[in-house]
RNA sequence: GGCGACGUGGCCGAGUGGCUAGGCAGAGGUCUGCAAAACCUCGUACAGCGGUUCGAUUCCGCUCGUCGCCUCCA
């Protein structure tokens, strides 16, 4: 697999550490509110390569933190009047239940800043024996003019850096690029003991604690929100490769960001999304589907006519299974396809789908072409169910395939079609007579009569479906 | 000021030195009492200006425009 390593800014080969094994480490949320879309987006994107590599044979291994120490978090307990600890449990459940939601299930390892406490303080010690962190009132900063790689992620230089802010009130850095990676207890903040007395891990530390404690000294992808290369990204790679001496990552994966009016999502700027919000309006795999028809490294316009458009590719896939469930109950199914539609065409659909799909994920996971590969095999699909329909006799063999290797594509991407979605089950009977009314009332031309009916299915929220092979009912969307 | 990304047909969105992306919307058609779903047909687009080349949307340069990071941020 060819992956984009934003370290070199360019494709690579993915070559694991450790034949056949894949560690992935990603930045998840600092639990300080309900997460919005934005935040989905890595949480989605790195499940769904985990997803690809697994089906490529791996072994994956995805941590995904979740930071719940953290000044924003002691910010908002103050404004909602509840204490931190009960802020960030409070918003890191909302987290789970949140992107539980979406149906990808979880990341392997989901460790938290405040369970690591000991690594962390183990991290600044094992620094500042080596100087590269120094301890002043209580805080221990990293003494960033000592790491000679500083900015190699980012790409920033720092004599260029803008470091216009004057030392805040307490701070007696050395250097104004140093970064706290402990810093002495406030007043009505979450404090833990420590070697330099009360206080709390700095942002950054935590990531490469619990990376290199779940991972190991050396892993091979760590992924993340772009805006997060700097500093967050290159002050791990300062912290971690000060202390092993070695390359902390192989690979960096950055995903875009999702915008609005073009826009940035964030909550500085306030035009955010809530993700429980979304979902209240749409399938889970609305979600999914539009994500994965950007390719993950390019900003995303979270928008009504996007989320359309996603919506409408869900509806056509479930129309597919759907189609595809009626042919193998409705249909003669002959085992050896004898008499059967031949479906030369569906079979080489199968071959060239299978072929680009992979062909495309291979290629730094670029689901957007995987999707168009997946489609062109929606359509084969498609043509050889209604062929099939009209005569009555389908080829169980072929049509079995096509249906597997969708349903794996789906599964990949992150998405899966249920019986639900496409079988009418425990219909009421009321619901059955209205639909022999109907049928009753067409063979009486009373077509008035059998609309009524229609409408009233409408209204209980299925939909009528004529085949040749009499009436279907549908489960709306 | 520094670093970086992007600009594709009505819209969204891949991709490529010459060969059909795909989806949505739209037009026409097949099927249907009408629908719905599905299928078929239809659009020759790659910001602008130069350059390299037999040939560039794809490579190089410049211009314009949009965005991200350099401060909390997925």
């Amino acid at each position: 697999m060819i992956i984009f390593n934003s370290l070199t800014r360019q494709k690579e080969e993915l070559v694991p550490g450790e034949d056949g094994k894949v560690g992935i480490y990603v930045c998840g949320p600092t639990v300080y509110g309900y997460i919005h879309v934005g935040n989905a987006r890595p949480f989605v994107f790195f499940q769904v390569l985990a997803r690809y590599l697994r089906d490529q044979g791996y072994d994956v291994t995805v941590v995904e933190n979740i930071t719940d120490v953290d000044d924003k978090i002691i910010d908002r307990a103050r404004e909602e009047g509840r204490a931190p600890e009960k802020v960030s449990r409070f918003y890191s459940e909302a987290y789970i239940q949140d992107t539980g939601r979406l149906g990808l299930g979880r990341p392997d390892i989901e460790p938290r800043a405040t369970e690591h406490i000991g690594e962390i303080i183990a991290l600044c010690q094992k620094l500042i024996e080596l100087d590269m962190a120094y301890e002043t009132g209580g805080s221990v900063y990293y003494r960033v003019q000592r790491f000679p790689g500083y900015g190699k992620l980012s790409g920033q230089k720092t004599d260029q850096m803008k470091h216009l802010e004057p030392p805040r009130e307490g701070e007696a850095k050395e250097n104004p690029l140093d970064f706290a990676v402990w810093k002495a207890a406030k007043r009505g903040e979450p404090v833990w003991d420590s070697p330099w007395g009360p206080g709390r891990p700095g942002w950054h530390i935590e990531c490469t604690a619990m990376s290199l404690k779940y991972l190991g000294e050396s892993f091979d992808i760590h992924g993340g929100g772009r805006d997060l290369i700097f500093p967050h990204h290159e002050n791990e790679v300062a912290q971690a490769e000060a202390v092993t001496g070695g390359e902390f990552v192989r690979y960096w994966m950055h995903n875009g960001m999702i915008t609005r009016k073009e826009e940035k999502m964030s909550k500085s700027v306030g035009n955010i999304f809530l993700l429980r919000e979304f979902l209240k309006h749409y399938d889970p795999r609305v979600l999914i589907l539009f994500f994965a028809a950007t390719h993950y490294r390019n900003p995303l316009e979270f928008s009504t006519t996007n989320l359309e458009e996603a919506q409408a590719q869900l509806d056509r896939l479930r129309n597919c299974y759907w189609k595809m469930h009626s042919v193998i109950e409705e249909t003669e199914i002959v085992p050896d396809g004898e008499g059967a539609p031949s479906g030369e065409y569906l079979k080489d659909a199968i071959v060239r789908a299978d072929k680009e799909f992979h062909a495309e994920m291979q290629d730094d996971a670029n689901t957007a072409g995987a999707l168009a590969a997946l489609f062109g095999l929606v359509k084969a699909i498609n043509e050889y169910t209604e062929e099939a329909s009209v005569a009555g006799k389908a080829d169980a063999e072929l049509l079995g395939e096509a249906r597997d290797l969708l349903t794996r594509f789906l599964r990949i991407i992150g998405i899966e079609l249920t019986m639900a979605d496409f079988v009418e089950t425990g219909l009421e009977a009321e619901l059955l007579e209205l639909v022999e009314a109907r049928e009753k009332a067409r063979d009486e031309r009373d077509y008035a009569e059998a609309d009524a009916a229609r409408d009233r299915i409408r209204e209980a929220g299925y939909e009528i479906r004529d085949t040749p092979q009499g009436p279907r009912l549908v489960k709306r969307k």
